[in-house]
DNA sequence: CGGAAGATCCACT
DNA sequence: GTGGATCTTCCGA
């Protein structure tokens, strides 16, 4: 049982938020040239599906864009954004739900170096720098379009084990960029942990006090 | 077929 | 803190 072995089918075949929940603390793997390159996933966001306004498949839309948000569980959606960036979520819950959890941070655990000139970076990064951000977190590990529904159990790009996040040191808040989703973009989906320096953009108050 | 907006990032002041 | 980049996607006419 290694470190950086994939997670089971079951882990990905259940709602967004407790796989949103499950998902901090855990290992995003790439195999890039035989080299290994690993994250330590610390924030993210989940999309319930049809009735989430911010989802891209809000209202049960299935334009050619989001086809693979209709594969079930354990697979990767990846798509452009702004023209420029490119973001990867998790698919999860069971086939045709349209249900996803976006990863937008990281904590580098191997592969330092490599994602540093993936990223372009000639200086140390700073906290966040990396991979803290959704665009930048794919950058780091080169997933492009390309990676658009492959599945994530095992292979080139897979999440791993690591060691789930205390729950008492989970935050939640609304999720980035959502503001137009009416209702939807005040609800808590935005999934933090909590003693990582790495998360991007705007810090969710802390839960406790 | 046109137009507007987009689950963002970076350089610059 | 602000604005520009850059282009795909989607919806309405």
């Amino acid at each position: 049982m290694g470190r950086f072995e994939g997670l089971p089918l079951a882990f990905f075949r259940r709602g967004p938020e407790e796989v949103a929940a499950d998902l901090l603390g855990r290992y995003l793997v790439r195999l890039l040239d035989g080299e290994r390159l690993v994250l330590r996933l610390v924030e993210v966001e989940a999309y319930l599906g049809a009735g989430d306004r911010a989802a891209h498949t809000w209202g049960g839309r299935r334009t050619p864009r989001v086809r693979s948000m209709y594969l079930g569980g354990g697979h990767a959606y990846v798509y452009r954004i702004y023209g420029l960036h490119d973001c990867i979520n998790v698919v999860v819950g069971e086939v045709d739900s349209g249900q996803a959890v976006l990863l937008r941070a990281g904590e580098v655990v191997e592969g330092a170096a490599r994602m540093r000139e993936l990223r372009g970076l000639k200086r140390p990064p700073r906290a966040g720098e990396l991979a803290g951000g959704p665009g930048r977190l794919c950058r780091a590990l080169a997933i492009d379009r390309r990676l658009d529904g492959a599945r994530l159990l095992a292979g080139e790009l897979r999440l791993a084990r690591g060691e789930p996040v205390d729950p008492r040191r989970v935050v939640r808040g609304p999720r980035v960029g959502v503001e137009s989703a009416g209702e939807a973009a005040a609800w808590p989906l935005r999934f933090v942990d909590a003693g990582s320096r790495e998360v991007s953009r705007p810090r969710p108050l802390s839960a406790s006090k």
